[in-house]
DNA sequence: AGTTAGCACTCATACGTATGAAGTGCTAAA
DNA sequence: TTTAGCACTTCATACGTATGAGTGCTAACT
């Protein structure tokens, strides 16, 4: 069991090691410390630190940095989040002042809002209905033998896609396939109108068309397309920032973080991971990438939720060093969802019935 | 005036500065070249390539490499394309032979190909057509007050954009707009669109709507996006590949070549400048990072059109360290933009007309 | 029992020196 | 004009030494 001052020193490496990225000698600390007490003494509450795991040396006689179980612990037990600055309630509030056409236009700027404000990079995902339904489905022709097919949900998402369509295809028989889809799929969740795509749907097209297969196909990627979550990145170039010792190794794993988070499904999978284990302050975690992957080394993933009530939830996460200050990003990325939750709902009001 | 010895000498270390990144030596070239003169002779040599700055020494006694002056010169006069390989033939065709639905996925992927062909950074655009014209127009209501405008150019491009319309504005009143558009505009080149928008075509909604600027507005937008050039960029990762020193100004560096390829203007600006002085070879020009921003030091730019007759003309870029291997580089993307060419020859063969 | 001063020990870093390799310029001969 | 030979320069590497930050341990102190 630690004492009281060797938590307290725990929290002051991690704090200082965030700041300097140094590692921590005992006379730095004592120096630091509220408490007043000599080098030695806490060269003795380093070494049980040390001992128990929580702390590390990177040769004999170095200063200690952090071990991933001092940072788990500290996440766990004695991060207190620092309260967001008037300063940044003022600056998220003012880069969030501009009229919006699009719901997803306010989460990919609220990407960029976060990532400038913390030099780290931020991903934010849309508010999720639980189940979205679908609420219209239009064809339009362009002319040319080609058609856009666009495709309203009931979370506000609009998908469209542009393709080709046979010659043979006749105007009248692309007005049936509408209102087929408008009658028998309107309203029904996204997840059951896929599966009504497989069977039943084809049979009934048939009798309009003579080859449904490409008009199947064309549907189903917009669906596809809409059922997708969309992850917007922000800051992606602050990444570059922490190439600290700048080996090879290094750059190999900064490509594989890039191709990580412009691929949306495994952000989906970063993102989504096991929401059970809350922490206690509401449901702001901290991920060390050392317990995610192994491209995520030496990186931390903190994720957010926000919530809309009837309009469902949303996250916003922040993908920065481990050593990262995280009393204050999660005091900001506190305020942070909540703005971004008033700016939602604020849009909702102003068009509503999405 | 240099010698054909000098010439071959000069030719020789950039060949051979490409492939090791190492300054060379009068002993390495005396190997290398096809002639036998001895080392003694080459120095000599050297020292008047030297004089003359085409190339340079790191420091006073070590190898020596090409200067900028002896890029411009080496691509001025003396560098000859290589045949791409068979098996590069090979690839592109394989990895065009797929079925596309839109223009601008083929070109998309063809930035895709020609980096990891080369594995650099590749910019594709597609083909421009010189006066293109505005063929349709449609608003798509989507209900709760939202209407996607689609807006389709006579090069085949298609864009639309959702937005939010006042409650106040009837479906009537959008009929309307959506006449005078198609038969005001339609037809016009682009560029006469914009004129007219801005006077004209106000005063004749004014007599049916409200309060048109919203709507005109709207329309701006998509038509800007519609005239806009839109530029694809493949391996930007491969970028991370010539961090060779490692720096903190290598990294400052490489962020804002990041950000200028990110920015669609600052790209077209890097693309479109001064096509006038056209190599002998066709139309691929090479042009040294340090010709154009400070930023793109060390970096080279080659530049190949396609020409699609009456469909316009396209272009292929390939962004890269200085030290590229040039002929085989550019004998490729002699290659590549044919091959994309015939692709995108054969996409408007299935869909005419666009 | 907890705290502190003192001291020997370790390791990274910086620095000066020696050495060898790579490369050059120059000279004199072929 | 070319070449062989040689003196010279610079750099990278290795090595020894000094320095400083930091540690662990012990013995004394409270």
């Amino acid at each position: 069991m630690l004492t009281k001052r060797q938590l307290l020193i725990l929290k002051e490496i991690i704090r200082l090691f965030a700041d300097t990225g140094q590692p921590i000698g005992s006379k730095t600390l004592m120096k630091a410390l509220p408490i007043h007490v000599s080098s030695a003494t806490i060269r003795n509450d380093m070494a049980v630190l040390e001992e128990e795991g929580y702390i590390e040396k990177m040769h004999s006689s170095s200063g200690r940095i952090p071990s991933m179980k001092g940072y788990r612990f500290y996440l766990d037990h004695l991060v207190e989040p620092t309260a967001a600055t008037p300063r940044d309630y003022e600056v998220i509030q003012k880069s969030f002042q501009q009229h919006y056409h699009k719901l997803d236009e306010i989460v990919d700027q609220s990407a960029k809002i976060l990532s400038d404000l913390t030099s780290y990079t931020a991903i934010t995902l849309g508010p999720e209905v639980k189940d979205t339904t679908l609420t219209g489905f239009r064809l339009v022709p362009l002319g040319d033998y080609r058609v856009m097919a666009i495709l309203v949900t009931s979370a506000g998402t609009v998908e469209s896609q542009v393709f080709s369509i046979p010659q043979s295809l006749t105007s009248e028989e692309l007005e049936k396939a509408i209102r087929i889809v408008n009658d028998n799929l309107v309203g029904l969740p996204l997840t059951e109108v896929a599966s009504r795509l497989k069977d039943g749907v084809p049979q009934v097209l048939m009798q309009y068309m003579t080859s449904p297969s490409g008009f199947l196909d064309i549907f189903e990627d917009v669906l596809k397309q809409a059922a997708q979550e969309h992850y917007y990145v922000g800051g992606r170039l602050n990444l570059l920032n922490y190439l600290a010792d700048k080996k090879d190794e290094d750059i190999d794993q900064l490509k594989s973080v890039y191709e990580m988070i412009d691929q949306s499904d495994s952000l989906a999978n970063l993102l989504n991971v096991s929401t059970q284990d809350q922490l206690p302050n509401s449901s702001i975690r901290v991920r060390l990438g050392d317990e995610m992957s192994d491209s995520l080394k030496n990186f931390s993933l903190i994720t957010a939720n926000y919530d809309l009530g009837e309009h469902g939830q949303g996250m916003v996460a922040l993908l920065g060093p481990t050593s990262m200050p995280y009393s204050r990003m999660i005091g900001l990325l506190d305020v942070f969802r909540e703005e971004l939750a008033k700016r939602l709902t604020d849009y909702y009001f102003h068009y509503p019935n999405h």
